[in-house]
DNA sequence: GTCTATAATTGGATAGAC
DNA sequence: GTCTATCCAATTATAGAC
């Protein structure tokens, strides 16, 4: 085949199906030859859009950074909008969540920081911006940030749940607490889902403990929450 | 060469040369060739101790594991160590992300689960156990072992300090908030061990104060803490 | 802008000598 | 229990035709 009439590939194409290639497979199986044959041509014409593989997966981490939510860090400043941090965090880490959970492959790579993608930067920038225009001194908005990064990377980086063999026979005798543990498998949405959502309200409700202390304030009355 | 008087290997040698290269140059840099080279052994040597790579790799996984100290979990049951559990936690979150932190490189791959790997069986069957034995019901208990797990993991995954470009001219005029970040990596250490023990802090009074509403107690008066 | 052909490595694993 | 030799498949990337 000669150079056909209108382009078989553009940059778009080649980082979605390698978005896919990636999820389905793993980063592993992300290879030039492998990810040409999905997209219908060979190897070396993916190429003439990009300069090395490196650029490809700095493309593809940033596409999924670009899915994450951030826009309910721009109010912040407003006054009033003073306890709005702690919804807003809460937004964001199940936007966040949501986004590297899709694509779990991509968390180790997307974890080692922004580097110079502009999705991960305007998100660093929107998260810390917005804590510190809601009165967390500097120093401590960047700790938010991190931790936050980190409960989100780690819930999202792989199922608790999935994590343990569903054949009860594996914990017989050895494991004497983990009786039940084959069962886990079965509610893996339910336990992860809860795991996260109750972590993240600790989180915040240890957050806020810090934030009234800072601003002087009582501590609030937490919410009553059920019992399990 | 036939074969020597004395095994040249072993699997515990074996072992501990691939951390060490996983380590080093990461978990692509993991090849039976490459291996060999490092313990002065042609390539095929190798499986005379190992049937398969993939054995090879849950060993690593498996040793990285059983350096977590999980011994305070065992006393949790006794009569008034029912305030033991917090400090458990604390204890055993530091040593797990020591653990973890010495071997980043690995955290991708100890972050899908206990498989089948005894060492982190037990782990898994330390904390629950403990966390029952402390008067957490077992759905509770669960979501405790999973969302700290959430947290270690991803505190292990990669420095947030050193995500951020030590390059000012990336920052400015187009991320207004992060003037200052390109000096995050010359405190690497400071702020990835602050944000650390800062979530965990307040993961931990989150719980306390879950486990306060469970048993009818007064919340606890929160320590005070430094401002930043 | 895609193709074919190919360079130059590297991968996991096996067979059989000693 | 280690060696050499070998298999077969895969990798990133380039050169040059069309």
């Amino acid at each position: 085949m000669a150079r056909p009439r209108r382009p078989l590939l553009s940059r778009e194409r080649i980082v979605a199906a390698a978005l896919l290639l990636v999820d389905a497979e793993g980063l592993d199986a992300l290879s030039t030859r492998r990810l040409a044959g999905e997209l219908g041509v060979s190897g070396p014409s993916l190429y003439n859009h990009l300069a090395t593989k490196e650029e490809l997966l700095d493309a593809i981490v940033d596409t999924v950074v670009g899915e994450v939510d951030i826009s309910m860090f721009a109010t912040l400043a407003a006054p009033g909008g003073g306890v709005g941090w702690r919804a807003a965090l809460h937004a964001w880490a199940h936007s966040y969540r949501a986004a590297l959970a899709a694509h779990p492959n991509m968390v180790p790579v997307l974890a080692q920081g922004p580097g110079h993608r502009p999705n991960a930067l305007r998100l660093a920038d929107a998260v810390f911006g917005g804590l510190v225009d809601a009165g967390w001194p500097r120093g401590q908005a960047t700790r938010i940030g991190a931790l936050m990064r980190y409960f989100v990377t780690g819930s999202a980086l792989g199922s608790f749940a999935r994590g343990f063999p569903d054949d009860a026979r594996v914990y017989a005798g050895r494991y004497p607490h983990l009786s039940e543990a084959h069962l886990l498998a079965d509610h893996q949405r339910a336990i992860d889902d809860g795991a996260f959502e109750a972590g993240l309200e600790a989180l915040l409700d240890g957050l806020e403990l810090r934030y009234s202390r800072l601003v002087g304030a009582r501590p609030p009355a937490a919410a009553p929450g059920s019992a399990d």
